[in-house]
DNA sequence: CGAAACGTTGAAGGCTCTCAAGTGGGGTGG
DNA sequence: CCACCCCACTTGAGAGCCTTCAACGTTTCG
């Protein structure tokens, strides 16, 4: 649980690259500066409003960094900033009692964090990895989604969006095997990393196989048996634990259970 | 699969009590008529609306009714129309090719369908129960939230209420026992019965065995042998297989796993 | 009155989980 | 610079639990 930054293993290093180097360190304000050179500006929330717009949103925005498993909210704690992810990887935890926890989801750059909550946050955001975020003042976003119709517009349909995922989640976890959730899983992340402008064919997996396990309901062991599994069967090959290269994208789909009807 | 109209059993009869006996059949139009006179009307979507605003809403509704176990509206299929229940009880499903189903949520009086969807109907919805629901088209909807930005926030409010319950059934699913999936079913049960104004001691349980085990992620079988465990262990009472008298609520929330944390 | 559906219960098997050991990579400290 | 250690991941063996298959009781309806 400590706030420790994985070394640059091959998986790691593609993933890295979104992140810009000459970037001073984590915990800085505004250090990407202008919104209108930002990566994510055609398929973040700020896409709904147009360039003379943006002002107003950078006015009351604060960059943020994090350095890998660090937590950027906590579950129940009230809700005072919404955050846009520009790059990295943040996962949505939720725990019990007794030390059992589900993750909800994974946000990718371009996600919007705060969508579900409504008083406290719902969930723990914790960074997978190294990440950048732009923060905003609850109050704040919620006076220019009332001033730019276009901007709450967006949020919902990002809500409806994240209510779409959580519910085939719900199938994935309710309905699905371990080789079928992972299959489901991979390809999943194969298809997010085209979204979003990321190398696909070797799929870089960010996250440890814990998080995979409580992603999909399973123990890390299930989840190693699991992607052994697919190799062995040549569906896939692993380079790297943190790498994935799909060999049978068909035959995976097949085995994902062909989630869509 | 066929519209089978279960008999009315205790459960049934104590669920049925929330239908105006006087209203004509199925299948009609506009039967409850007036808004204002409403079950639902401080609950569901039209609460967003003053009085003497209510009028838009209702020229552009039609009443309708379902029979048990018939089908609103099918996956995939293009979303025309958005429903708000008044009565009755709806289940979200979701289809494998090979049969395997995933219930994502049930809808209970004053909940909104449609939420989730863009475009096309993510989930199927049947009527659990007999019900009788608001019909609107989706144009004339999305003409209203325009028109009436309060609108809009309900129906923003009611999706980010709809997200964080699908998120709680991920940790349900992936990381709950039986028993404790079917405790905190219960619960779930009994609190929403409270809600809205239906009796919650003894919680009547309008779905079928093996509705609740596609919501939960289990067989009938084993949710049969976990009301059993329940029983004996003296959490419950089962004076009829859908009506459930708690007997131990300390207990039964313990055994929910405390899913507050 | 019989057929069908729902629910419960029993027995056996398979599959995942648990417990445990082993491997490999990378960072740390000597 | 090298050795050691730690952590992530993998793999193995056994147990437990849920699923599967099957039978039975009950209720409903034709």
């Amino acid at each position: 649980m400590q706030a420790f930054v994985r070394a640059p293993t091959v998986a790691a290093m593609i993933l890295l690259k979104t992140i810009d180097p000459a970037v001073p360190h984590a915990g800085h304000r505004a250090a990407c500066g202008a919104c209108h050179a930002c990566d994510v500006r055609t398929m973040a929330v700020c896409a709904a409003l147009e360039p003379d717009e943006i002002g107003a949103l950078e006015s009351i925005m604060t960059a943020r960094r994090l350095a890998g498993d660090e937590t950027l909210v906590e579950e129940g704690e009230p809700r005072r900033r919404v955050y846009s992810l520009t790059s990295g990887m943040l996962r949505l935890v939720n725990g019990l009692p007794d030390g059992r926890r589900q993750i909800t989801g994974f946000l990718m750059p371009g996600d919007f964090l705060g969508l579900a909550d409504d008083g406290v946050y719902s969930a723990s955001a914790e960074a997978v990895t190294p990440s950048a975020l732009c923060s905003f003042p609850v109050a704040g976003m919620d006076a220019l989604a009332v001033r730019f119709p276009k901007l709450n517009d967006r949020l919902f349909a990002f809500t409806r969006a994240a209510l779409r995922r959580s519910r085939e989640n719900q199938m994935i976890l309710g309905r699905l095997a371990p080789v079928e959730k992972l299959s489901t899983f991979l390809l999943m992340l194969s298809q997010r990393a085209v979204e979003h402008h990321l190398p696909a064919d070797p799929v870089a997996i960010p996250m440890s196989r814990a998080d995979i396990a409580d992603y999909l309901g399973l123990t890390i062991e299930t989840v190693s048996r699991s992607f052994t599994k697919l190799r062995n069967q040549g569906l896939i090959d692993l380079p790297d634990a943190r790498l994935v290269e799909i060999r049978d994208r068909k035959a995976l789909e097949a085995v994902a259970g062909t989630l869509r009807a």
